[in-house]
DNA sequence: GCGACAG
DNA sequence: ATCTTGTCGC
């Protein structure tokens, strides 16, 4: 897959500089297309993006799984990662810098460009609308969306609970605007929090995080493949450290 | 000092 | 996110 934005953009500014993180978020923001309704029977492909971390000798590291599907019969189609040291630190609201070179490194490694990416964690939902599924959407060039597994609360605006059956959801609406949508995907499990990344509305993130979503999780499929994906490259590289860098 | 805090 | 055993329930 061939991405538009260079990688070395992230690394021209001081990693640990809130201000900075805010200057490249507010910049990135103008320019969020959250008005494309995409049908269903036009995606083809879909793809789960995650990550899974560990130590050692007192350094962070991490390795990033994007898996992609076929999008109708769910069948995974490939399956790419990448390892490395993690230099910044996790930061409520600045996630993306956190774990967006290696999502870019493993993007790099796709032969087939999918037409929409889960991402596990928030996009538009995040209180400069620049969650990591939003952010990411500027390096892959592809419609993005969020789904977080817990609420990020923003100016203190708590989210309404759907109620408790299949599909049930109430939107998240702050400072009268639609920030995100806090969706039931099964009955008698916590809630999820759904939200627009990039290149695509509310409306169809619903529809096509609805139709990911089976008996196994309470997340859509391509976010618990890469989950459990993640966790066995991790065991595996742990035992493989040297493999890394 | 205390509580909040996507992953 | 990660550290961790058992345990309640379908």
């Amino acid at each position: 897959m061939v991405l538009k934005m260079n990688i070395n953009n992230i690394h021209d500014f001081n990693l640990n500089q809130e201000n900075d993180f805010l200057t490249i978020q507010t910049k990135l923001k103008k320019h969020i297309n959250l008005v494309n309704s995409i049908s269903k029977d036009a995606l083809q492909t879909c793809a789960g993006v995650d990550l899974a971390y560990w130590e050692e000798d007192g350094e962070a590291f991490g390795v990033c799984s994007i898996i992609v599907l076929d999008f109708h019969t769910k069948r995974v189609i490939e399956k790419v990662h990448s390892a490395g040291k993690i230099a910044v630190p996790y930061i409520a609201g600045f996630l993306a810098f956190r774990e967006l070179p290696l999502i870019i490194k493993a993007a790099k490694k796709l032969t087939i460009e999918p037409d929409v990416f889960l991402f596990d964690g928030n996009g538009y939902l995040h209180f400069n609308h620049m969650g990591i599924a939003t952010h990411a959407a500027f390096f892959l060039e592809k419609p993005t969306i969020g789904i977080a597994k817990t609420y990020l609360k923003i100016k203190q605006t708590d989210f309404v609970m759907p109620d408790n059956n299949f599909g049930a959801y109430t939107d998240i609406v702050i400072g009268g605007e639609v920030y995100g949508r806090a969706v039931r995907t099964r009955q008698d499990v916590k809630p999820i929090f759904l939200s627009c990344g990039h290149l695509i509305d509310l409306d169809s993130s619903y529809d096509i995080a609805m139709s990911l979503v089976n008996r196994e999780s309470r997340l859509p499929i391509p976010i618990r493949l890469t989950d459990l994906e993640t966790h066995t490259l991790r065991a595996y590289y742990r035992e493989n450290q040297k493999l890394i860098e």
